[in-house]
Parts: C-alpha cells; structure tokens; sequence
DNA sequence: AACTTCATCAACCGCGGAGCT
DNA sequence: TAGCTCCGCGGTTGATGAAGT
C-alpha cells in the first residue's frame, strides 16, 4: 500500500507540515491559554519518545506495572514504568491489547449480529457498542466495522451510516431521510454497563414491558417536560454529569443498560415477527409494522423506512446528550 | 520472481468534557 | 469564572502481509 507516489508526496508533505507546527509551538508557546494549547501538552510533543508498534519488552513493562500498581495517572505512568512511551499511547495498548479481559480472534456471528444491531441504535458510538460486547474493545469494533460490516451492508444494498436502503424505491414521492444526527463527539466516557446483553438471563423483556415490570408509567416517568425520553445514566463517581435536568437522577445504570437492552431486544422480536409474516429483503431494513404494542417505543424502534423519522431523530438526540 | 494492489488493524492525532485550582 | 491538566473518544493513518498480475 502507499505505492503511489502522489499519495507518498502528500504524505511526506503533511508531515513536514506538522513537524514544523510542533516546532513552532515548541519554540513560541502560545500564551493564551485556548484548549488547543492542552493537546500540545509534554505527553504530545513526542520529544525523545518511542512511537510505533510495542515491543514484547515494552509489552512486558506496562503490564507488570499495571498489575502491581493499577491503572490511571496515565500521563506519569510511562516514567514510572520505565517507558520511553506518552502516557496516550500505554493507555491504549493496555486498553486495547494487554487488558486480561480482551479477547482475541475471529468476531463470533453472535457477536457480529449484535454490533449491527446496536450500531444501528447508537451510530458511531464505539465505545458503548464496545461496552456490552464482553472481551471487545471500541477499536477493535471500530475497524471490524469499517473492514466488514459496512462492506457487508453496502453489498446488501443497505446505508452503513442509516442503516437504511441505499437506493430507495425511486418512485416513492418520500421525503429524503433526514441527515444523520452527527454522533457526539464525545459521549459518557464512563458508561460502565452493569451487565451485557449476552451475560443477562436470557428473559426476554421488550420495551413496553419493561415499563410494567419496574412500575415506570409510560407517561409520566419516562417523558420529560417535552414530552422526550428520559436517558441517561448516573456518573460512575456518583455525581450526575448534568444539571441540566434533576430527573435524570431516576434513570440508573441498570435501568437505562436495561432499556437498552429492551430496544434491542425489541427490535430482534419485531424482526423475527416480520420475517414470519413476509421474508424482507433484509432483516436489518424492515420497517415496524403495527403489532399493538401501541407505545411511544415504537417510534424509537422503527427506524426502518421512516415511518416516524422525526421521533427516531428526537431520540438520537437524546441518546447523544445523554450518554 | 518482481511488482502492484488490496485488506487488515495497531497506533496515532486532535478534540472536547470533567475536574481541579 | 477562567485556565489548566488529564482522560477518553472517534476519525484517520500507515506498516504489514496476502493476493493478484
């Protein structure tokens, strides 16, 4: 790969450019204190720093010292440890490869199904897609996306980005599918799910159901003053994140992990009752006929063929403030 | 055998939120 | 309240090996 030596120049030149930026700021740091200036921290100007694929040795370092003394202060830990690495890079290859809970090899069909199905709920949000696959990391789904799935789904005829068919029915007088909401940027860091859909006893407990089941009227409980969902999840260190709301307060980790699930759960159940009724195209495109659950869930479930987009938008929103 | 193209994935980069002073 | 540091995220890059010509 890179053979080609316009690419080869380009490459070369963004890198001289970036060198000399790194020298500028090293030379003339700049007073004002801007955000920008955090990213330009030691930890990133790789001044006599080690970059690149880790050694077996280096490997060997990073674990021995997380074993002994934990995780965290990433940014001192290289110097503790005795590496010669930025505290960014030994996060990410403890996170991504050392950790004892990663697991290796070939993403299980299960497994795969339920990237899919959560990327569809969740866009983009690698992190918490990661957070209920056991054993992967956001990385590694992350580039099975980009080098399967979404080949995959192409191949099918389907959006990636929408999950949505890629040519629609050319005749249809249907508005164009809303754009996207553009996926935050940078959603709960801490989500920490207290159980993955695959570890959950097997129950299976859709939407409305789950409401019933936890005393949650649906009218009330779970709508804001707009009549939206109420997401959201407690900060792990106890403190909610926003003030925005006090009445994010009701909803936990397990409850919201659990409507989670529901919907995803839903969604499968749905599928699984269409694909009975008329095989579509794909599972993954069907559209939510009416089944009688007759609850404000459907409009977050439906996000097939557009029958109510805007709801599905709404609550892309507040997936995206929430987490 | 030599070269090119393609696919994969580990690692890097820049950004923004949280928390502290 | 502003400034700073730390951390974690998603997007992107590029080294490497496999497959194709």
């Amino acid at each position: 790969m890179n053979k080609n030596p316009t690419r080869k120049k380009d490459i070369y030149i963004r890198e001289r450019e970036r060198e000399r930026k790194r020298e500028r700021e090293m030379r003339n740091p700049s007073p004002s204190g801007s955000k920008k200036i955090s990213t330009t921290t030691p930890c990133c100007i790789k001044v006599g720093l080690k970059r690149g694929p880790w050694t077996p040795e280096e490997d060997e370092l990073l674990s021995t010292y997380i074993n002994k003394e934990g995780e965290g202060r990433w940014r001192t830990l290289p110097k503790r440890a005795g590496l010669l690495r930025c505290g960014k890079s030994c996060r990410l290859r403890w996170m991504n490869y050392l950790r004892p809970s990663v697991k290796r090899g070939q993403i299980a069909p299960d497994e795969e199904d339920l990237i899919l199905r959560l990327h569809r709920l969740l866009g983009n949000r690698w992190s918490l897609i990661a957070g209920r696959i056991p054993g992967r990391t956001d990385n590694e789904i992350k580039n099975y996306w980009n080098t399967h799935l979404s080949k995959k789904l192409i191949s099918q005829g389907i959006d990636p980005r929408t999950h949505k068919p890629l040519n629609p029915n050319p005749n249809s007088h249907a508005p164009p599918a809303p754009p996207v909401p553009k996926p935050n940027p940078n959603p709960n860091p801490n989500p920490k799910p207290n159980f993955s859909l695959l570890e959950e006893t097997g129950r299976r407990v859709i939407g409305s159901e789950y409401l019933v089941e936890n005393n949650l009227d649906e009218d009330d409980s779970w709508r804001n003053s707009n009549g939206l969902l109420k997401m959201g999840v407690q900060s792990s260190h106890g403190n909610d994140r926003s003030n925005e709301d006090d009445e994010m307060d009701i909803c936990t980790d397990d409850i919201f992990s659990s409507f989670l699930n529901s919907l995803i759960n839903e969604d499968m159940f749905i599928q699984q009752n269409q694909q009975n009724m008329v095989a579509p195209s794909d599972p993954l495109v069907s559209s939510l006929p009416s089944l009688g659950y007759g609850t404000f869930w459907e409009a977050t479930v439906s996000s097939g063929t557009g029958a109510n987009e805007d709801e599905q938008g709404r609550f892309e929103d507040r997936i995206d403030k929430r987490f």
